[in-house]
RNA sequence: GCGGUAUUGGUGAAGUGGUUAACACGCUGGUUUGUGGCACCAGUAUGCAAGGGUUCGAUCCCCUUAUACCGCCCCA
């Protein structure tokens, strides 16, 4: 037996039929906001997440997808979506054709080699947006109330924003060596993780599960007090407008986000009574620039679909997902069931959800079947009746049974199937 | 990359070093030869993740591998 590779799920029934809701949903609000759908490839050059995402961490040396094509182009599957936005922002000059700023959104699956838990595998799904081109606070608050809303909309009453800023370059600057300054006279306690961090990215220590319950944690240094005051404005802005929104958030300076790129603005959503962060974001003002464009700030987020949907069914929020047909059609004989094959294709075609046998059950077993497609009327073929132009509908919620004349079929279930009618597009001019 | 726990039909699972691997749901057929959902009857794993080893004998003990889950690293 061949399994799927490790890391990798399949989707489907209920839990597929929650997928395609959500992102019908994320489709809709997205158009609210007037965000573009950007599509963008699944893979790129290795290169571009080398130099987007820094060498400094982990991620780039060993949690990501590299090889080599067949033409020797040293090639990565995406881990993450925002290099690629970035990318097709310069390549396609946005820049200078459109109105800045550009507001796009993607969803799609992004790569990762890590280790697989609940919730976390190495094909996943994301979606998430970026505005490419402004600095003013408010386009962060939007960004943010953006994730915040369609959470709501979904039906995650209790999402919440953590937020935090990580300032410009010089408020940053003070506030690493502030920490190295500050436990310096502990590197000796420190977990052996902790050690490596105090070097590597000293923001982390602040959040690690070992060390951060010592006594001496309390006291550490606040990156908030180290802000300057361009940054403090720029922060304070952002809140402003975040309650402006009706957006629930809290300060949590614990939030710092792995990657060296970001700036100003950084947060997380989460739901408030578990620790699990859905997505995260923030302000990356010098990642256009790094990547060979015109200094552009920019601010996004992304949201783990996986996560998302996870939570969704976990809190057994009531979803408007349809799964039951109109009609099932049953049938014994062979010329039943090429009426049944005829009526079929008939009813689907004026816009009816139509159920049938396949594999020429009992009549017994085709009522079962009905039944677990929740269908409203069952349509039960007779060839004595079909030869007098008749057909027998049962309702299948009150039981009752009528035979009508086979022409008004469509007409009867107009009267009393509401649905969503579809009609074939004309051909463009 | 490191550590821990687990893996038994379509599903939920019980179980033991010894001839036929419980029970339940589901599914198929029948009682009712074309009107179901109830009831009853029958069928439904030559098999206990894969491979190897110990043993007279392994689903059970040991080893290896795979996968899942939990924790660590990391978390874009």
């Amino acid at each position: 037996m061949i399994n799927k590779p490790k890391g990798t799920i399949d989707i489907r029934d209920y839990e597929a039929r929650v997928w395609k809701y959500v992102e019908e949903v994320i489709d809709s609000v997205m158009e609210k906001y007037n965000y573009n759908y950007i599509r963008t490839p699944i893979f790129e050059s290795t290169e571009l997440f080398h130099r987007g995402i820094g060498n400094t961490t982990d991620i780039v040396t060993k949690e990501t997808y590299d090889f080599k094509d067949r033409g020797d182009r040293n090639i990565t599957l995406r881990p993450e979506g925002t290099a690629g936005v970035v990318r097709s922002y310069i390549e396609n000059k946005m820049y200078g054709t459109h109105n800045l700023p550009v507001k796009v959104y993607y969803n799609g699956t992004m790569y990762r080699y890590e280790r697989p838990q609940a919730g976390r595998y190495r094909e996943l799904s994301q979606y998430g947006v970026e505005v490419l081109g402004s600095n003013d606070p408010m386009i962060d608050a939007e960004v943010i109330s953006l994730a915040y809303n369609i959470n709501k909309m979904l039906g995650l009453k209790d999402s919440i924003i953590h937020l935090n800023s990580l300032g410009d370059k010089e408020s940053r600057d003070n506030y690493r060596q502030a920490l190295k300054d500050y436990f310096k006279p502990h590197l000796d306690d420190l977990c052996d993780d902790c050690k490596e961090r105090f070097s590597k990215n000293p923001l982390r220590i602040i959040d690690c599960k070992i060390d951060s319950k010592k006594d001496y944690f309390k006291d550490a240094p606040n990156i908030l007090d180290y802000l300057n005051e361009a940054s403090k404005g720029y922060f304070d802005k952002v809140c402003e407008y975040l309650d402006l929104l009706e957006v629930k958030y809290v300060i949590d300076p614990k939030i710092v986000r792995g990657l060296d790129y970001y700036n100003h603005t950084v947060f997380e959503i989460m739901i408030e009574d578990n620790n699990l962060a859905l997505g995260g974001g923030g302000r990356y003002d010098n990642l256009v620039n790094e990547l060979g464009g015109p200094k552009t700030p920019c601010v996004g987020y992304a949201v783990g679909l996986d996560r998302l949907v996870m939570t969704l069914i976990n809190k057994k929020i009531k979803l408007p997902i349809k799964y039951n047909v109109d009609a099932f059609i049953m049938y014994v004989n062979e010329d039943e069931k090429k009426y049944a094959i005829y009526l079929s294709n008939m009813l689907r075609m004026s816009g009816f959800v139509v159920e049938t046998e396949y594999t020429n059950r009992s009549l017994k077993s085709q009522f079962k079947r009905a039944d677990y497609f929740k269908s409203k009327y069952l349509i039960i073929l007779n060839s004595e009746d079909l030869n007098e132009g008749l057909i027998t509908i049962k309702n299948n919620e009150t039981k009752e049974e009528e035979k009508i004349m086979t022409e008004y079929l469509t007409y009867y279930f107009d009267e009393h199937i509401e649905d969503d009618k579809y009609e074939c597009l004309e051909e463009q001019e």
